[in-house]
DNA sequence: GATGAATGAGATTTCATTCAT
DNA sequence: AATGAATGAAATCTCATTCAT
């Protein structure tokens, strides 16, 4: 019942609070594009309000179906929700699986990840907000999915071979494990995007301001550059 | 018995889930308390359900309370949670103040700042949680927080300190923004922290294995020093 | 069976307490039917009642809804009281918009007049309590309904046509403002059925017996005849 | 338990608003002034609110008093409210055993008795309000009221001998019953105060302003008038 | 008498889900 | 497949009344 769906979701940041909110022509029958614009809808709604602040209601609301169509294509919240779950993280998968770092020299490499990890949390918010709600609950509906078992990591492989040519330009250190590696890049990212509005509110500054996002990436790049370069 | 009244609020992760539970003797005069234990609980459900998915009955379910008094203290379901942030809030300065680095050479401050940091995140799994909901709501309620505005950020304040002494002992480079460097040492800790569950099932690892554990505080601690180090 | 959808509520006073009492086959699908079903069941509410005293719970449960589809039609108690309101003032408008006083005599006219308005309110007490409860709360619902402002007072215009015409035939006297006079009947038809519970304690009478309407409504009559009577 | 207070409730319009709403000083020992106190203050809150919508908190709020003192001296919300009905049954009484009639003319003593029915209504609003609650319920409370087996109706008397003086000097006709005159004359002044608000709303006036409350003293003297004479 | 704290029962309102067509 | 109407269960919140001191 189910169909994978090569359609994207959410993929930037502005697009994914607005499509949801523009309403096609009612009455047309084409089950994916439906099935897509409820999708979207709710990732709107679980990554604004969370499970349990969700509204099918809502949902429903800014689409051209009902409810009848919403139960009728998915079950049940729970399993609406999982379905946005899995959407979203097919979506990153998809990205890292794009990121070629072949022609770069091992620190560009670096570099362009760092950027690119940074850059995809800034544009997809709801993924962010996402995994947040994912880890309020324990991750129990990742559990609960069945997509989650394929989940490849390449991003990790990927990495694995970016440290690897850099032993050998003899521009990083060895010993480094790229899974800690990634933890840490992606940990130095996340939180700034993740907590803007508290860090804003607490370090009164506006985290999103151009400019700071621009220092930003620098200290992060610089950060992990400068802990896996040789010498001294 | 219950900790004197003056006990804090969540100061231990386990501590956090247990003490809701333990009831008071019924009939017995206590405001002060009676609020605590109700905040305890609220704290409790909040963090593991988020603001939409608690419930009130809940809250006072583990308490001796009931739900008339429950709203008889903090008014309304948004108040309360409110109430709770504040507290979590207020534990977490209170922790900040405390910490003395004056006795420590720069570098040992620091892997001090970085141990505090990623061990009271650990410690309060619940504190971690409210941070990620108020962000989900876009700090919507830390905003309307009236004790919010009294914040202080004495922690920056000593991180700056840090870094001046170190760049006069000539451990440290010059050019570094405190706050900004704080962000990063947060997010270092904190997205291990909040994202544990996730980031458990897609890497296929437990990080809150304490081998896992004590080999992150090394790679925070050496990431940041290596950042802050003077010479090439 | 029940009447048709276009019946009006409350219009008399006997029918208006059953109505709601009769049930309807469950699961016909008859919104306009229902939400009727449900109008009439709070004018009873309100009207025995009072605001406070009303409970959704007994309005629903003299129906074949439930508090879900209340909420769904009307919004909020209050919501509701207003519509009940509406109901109630467009019933007595329609009612008066009947009244033909053209064939008759100026002074016959004017009994028929005081006969209808006696009736109208002996005929719907719940009308005379809904303005009665209106009356306590300041008339703060009635200032909040929309459709009150096309509140026509065509009453006064044919009492006006009436007073010009005696004038005319020589049977009243000039200078008798329409809207006192009427202000002047209502007043005496209106306390007599309003009051009649207190009177009826107070003066040791039942004020309802046929001999005393019969009596009160030659009185009435009576009075407005001789105030308006040319002459000595 | 209960005494017989010969203080006067609500003795003013204005009064009775403001009396309950100063706050003495707390702690004094004075039993029958914190019963009148908390007698007026539900007075003024069952006159706006209704039986139903009325709130022990509120009646205790505006006083020193503590909700167990109001129900030391009350016994329950019902009890109250009849205590309340009970003084306000008292107070119209107590005036109208003091009107004197005696020196003055039958149609000066007609306006006389017009007058002061209009003006107590005016000056005691809340009384208005609490009859017509009792109407709306349909004078349950009162029935309940010990007290008001006692109430005299020495105004039919009172008005019974203006009657027999005006037939004796020719002033008035004979065959008019006092109480259906006196239902008359309350049934002018009564529903000008009670449907205020109404009436001002649907016809657009304010019946409030000195000069239509003046042109309404002469209409009801007026017709009462008329109605007596004799001639014609 | 006097007080502040406490509470059970019940009020209004909401929501995920299902039904009849 | 598609829809608008419907609903049971449960959520938040309130209130008259009582308790312990």
């Amino acid at each position: 019942m189910r169909r994978s769906s090569s359609a994207r979701i959410g993929v930037a940041g502005a697009a994914e609070t607005d499509a949801a909110a523009r309403p096609v022509a009612p009455y047309e029958r084409a089950p994916e594009r439906r099935r897509r614009e409820l999708l979207e809808s709710a990732l709107l709604e679980f990554s604004t309000k969370g499970y349990g602040g969700a509204r099918m209601d809502q949902i429903v609301g800014r689409t051209n179906s009902n409810k009848a169509m919403l139960y009728h294509y998915f079950g049940s919240k729970e399993e609406l929700y999982i379905a946005v779950l899995e959407e979203v993280y097919a979506g990153i998968r998809r990205s890292e699986d794009e990121i070629d770092f072949d022609g770069l020299s091992p620190p560009d490499a670096i570099r362009r990840l760092v950027g690119f990890t940074f850059g995809y949390y800034i544009d997809h918010p709801s993924f962010v907000r996402m995994i947040n709600n994912e880890n309020l609950h324990a991750a129990v509906f990742l559990k609960r999915s069945k997509s989650v078992a394929a989940l490849n990591t390449s991003i990790i492989v990927k990495l694995g071979r970016i440290l690897q040519r850099g032993i050998e330009t003899g521009d990083f250190r060895k010993g480094i494990d790229p899974t800690d590696l990634y933890i840490s890049i992606t940990g130095l990212a996340y939180t700034y995007v993740s907590n803007r509005h508290t860090l804003s509110i607490v370090f009164k500054r506006d985290l999103f301001r151009p400019s700071m996002l621009q220092a930003r990436r620098r200290t992060m790049a610089d950060m992990v550059l400068r802990y896996l370069a040789t010498g001294r």
